[in-house]
DNA sequence: GACAAGATAATCGTGTACAATAAAACATGA
DNA sequence: TCATGTTTTATTGTACACGATTATCTTGTC
């Protein structure tokens, strides 16, 4: 006899809950300048490391070319970035910021943290939380990697 | 002085990071049934509590009707469950499960249990996890009612 | 220098996700 | 009755997300 499994009891559940809790918070947080939660991370990778090849901001975010493309030509037509490709290796397309996008990285910046501290998390259970996602994530991968089809 | 904010220390993004990779997951371990993620969850919660409206199942999964009404279809086209109109309520749309969902119930359980015994994670350890990432959840939930917006 | 092998981005197809709107059906009070 | 407001589902438009394929470019290797 099998026991029937409860969604509100799995840990898959919940993290696709608050994840798409995320997505709200953020879309709300960023609705001023009209971004998303995916473009905001792109950005930050990109305030983070400087220009970079799409490949390059997709490992950052572990996202591929199919979902980065159209986004990062959405953040084009926004004015947030430049797209060009690489005098050096035609095959590469460099994103780097506008000055629009480095103009404003602080403003967003300090926006984005006072309407986290809203949510009023302890910073030590912050970061607790936090390694255990990142363990579970670890545990995934590591699982992924082999085969659960048979 | 704003200090750059570092995707790698963000929760939010450790949590977006485990929820694909949950996907990614699923998607391999219900490979040979032609399952998603979503519509797993969608066959999980009808398994819990039989037949409902679109409308409960949607509160059931925080799923709105844009979402729910497409992948319902696709449900039925595979023959997971049907769809039909109420007698007692003709706005609502009652869902059911098929011979088929009901007969692969226990076998699908059993192999996506299987898979999940691989990840071999502490039950205590699971369990730990998952309160926390609730908690999130709701601290989130609670701060989107108010307005992030200014 | 030609050619095979590998790398890179774009494109396409399928499947979520959600806001906004429309459409239909029910409920209620005057 | 019937006008009004509410509930419920469907539809539309925008935006991810990823697998598979294609086109182009670079880099050996001979």
């Amino acid at each position: 006899m099998v026991q029937p499994i409860l969604l509100d009891e799995q840990l898959c559940f919940s993290i696709y809950k608050a994840q798409k809790q995320f997505n709200h918070f953020y879309a709300q947080a960023l609705s001023k300048y009209h971004l998303t939660y995916p473009q905001y991370i792109t950005l930050l990778s990109l305030w983070e490391h400087g220009t970079m090849s799409v490949k390059q901001v997709g490992q950052t975010l572990s996202l591929d070319s199919g979902t980065l493309t159209p986004l990062m030509k959405r953040l084009e037509k926004d004015g947030w970035i430049s797209r060009s490709r690489s005098t050096v290796d035609e095959r590469r397309v460099d994103v780097s910021l506008t000055q629009k996008a480095e103009d404003l990285r602080d403003e967003i910046f300090e926006h984005v943290q006072s309407c986290a501290t809203k949510v009023g998390m302890d910073l030590d259970e912050y970061r607790a939380v936090k390694a255990s996602v990142d363990k579970v994530h670890e545990k995934l991968m590591a699982v992924s990697d082999g085969d659960l089809r048979y």
